[in-house]
DNA sequence: AATAAAATTTAGATTTGTCTAAAAATTTTT
DNA sequence: AAAAATTTTTAGACAAATCTAAATTTTATT
């Protein structure tokens, strides 16, 4: 009835979350390279891996013309990306750490077996949609919620709108955001953009404060 | 100041977990053939594993004598037992998990690196001192609560004792525990021992259960 | 103490996942 | 279209963790 679900390695897993990363911000088939540098690693370990995933079905493979992956692969990407979100927010809501410490805790967490665990973690968690950077959590059947956000740098001036997600997931940027008093929900409205730099001019309730482009270009809002 | 904590593999800190239970249970060194029936493995594996451990001073490796854990090694393993044994709390008392599901989940959480997440997961349960099957649970020092108890098998007859622990820890006797409505606290007052087979006729609430010898030697009480 | 039995180790392979260096294919530039 | 640059694959090696089969050591038996 259903397709024997494939037994999968850490190692495959990640790949197979890379590849999906990149398909879906790319729009068209991974290229060896591309994973190469999504994980860290040279394009000769990447082939290597790719044989095995080819020969596993999670991927669709031609020598020289990138990788794609096929349903099964997408699931399991799919599923370890729900795991992951729901982990982290398990490490936010009910743990107490800080948005910028989870990911790598999650990381590992999102490999751990166990339908009923992911089933019952979410129970517990309230059915959250939306991961502590905003992110989207799929459900059960793999579908996730569609966010119509835009990225501040494109918000036009006078427009106001609340923080919905982040580009950059790195702890640097999430202790910058921190420091600003800039969280998920927190209102904006664009001032004023700065022809020089592009960075610009946002009022945050009573406060002023100048953003770069750079900023902008990393933190997603919801036009209100 | 302090050694540096030794990076091990999710491989040898079972192998580790393995030693540390032997050891604890034969009160001496582990033997090669001990380890590889507790790893489900061959001999000739578990030499293989001694000597890369005893290279990374985990344990102290005599040929044909046997192992012990060092003091590193007994840490890592007591560090071990700590994580599962919290997960499994987690699992029992925060996700609804029945005590005999929560084994082979908590078989992967404990190998989740992270000593905040320990840290701060220990502060979500509120220190639990036991976990669902009674086992004491070692806090960040690595010591851990004494438990006074014994065998309902070596209750005297006409003595009472409430239900605090498992010899067995496999899911038939759990379930069968459950089935005859006997759980952690449960009080139990034996009346009677049968000569001809060690079964042991016990009052359980309102209730007389007759209880093979097996179960009265796979199940611990705290004298009352 | 010699022999038999049991336990343990060694030798040689295998799989997974990785690497570097070299070769081949593709794409871009001229 | 040929040359140059880039991308990708192959070849050969290595470490971790495992295996089987054979050899060795220890323990038990006579």
């Amino acid at each position: 009835m259903y397709p024997p679900s494939p037994v999968t390695t850490t190692a495959e897993e990640n790949y197979l979350k890379a590849i999906f990363k990149i398909e879906e911000k790319e729009g068209k088939a991974a290229s060896t390279n591309a994973v190469a540098a999504a994980m860290q690693t040279t394009p000769a370990s990447v082939t290597d891996m790719l044989k095995r995933l080819a020969e596993k079905e999670l991927i669709a493979y031609e020598k020289y013309r990138g990788v794609q992956l096929t349903e099964q692969g997408s699931q399991v990407a799919v599923s370890l990306i729900r795991k992951h979100r729901l982990w982290e927010v398990f490490l936010v809501n009910k743990l107490g750490f800080a948005w910028d410490e989870v990911h790598d805790i999650a990381e590992q967490l999102e490999h751990v077996q166990g339908d009923l665990l992911v089933t019952r973690l979410d129970d517990f968690l309230d059915h959250p949609q939306f991961d502590p950077h905003g992110d989207p959590i799929p459900n059960a059947e793999g579908r996730w919620a569609f966010r119509s956000q835009i990225l501040l740098a494109n918000l036009l001036p006078g427009a106001r709108g609340a923080v919905s997600g982040v580009e950059d997931h790195s702890a640097p940027f999430l202790q910058y955001l921190d420091q600003m008093g800039l969280r998920l929900g927190t209102e904006i409205e664009l001032l004023e953009r700065m022809a020089y730099d592009q960075s610009v001019r946002v009022r945050v309730g009573v406060r002023e404060l100048i953003l770069s482009e750079k900023v902008g270009r990393h933190l997603y809002v919801k036009s209100l």
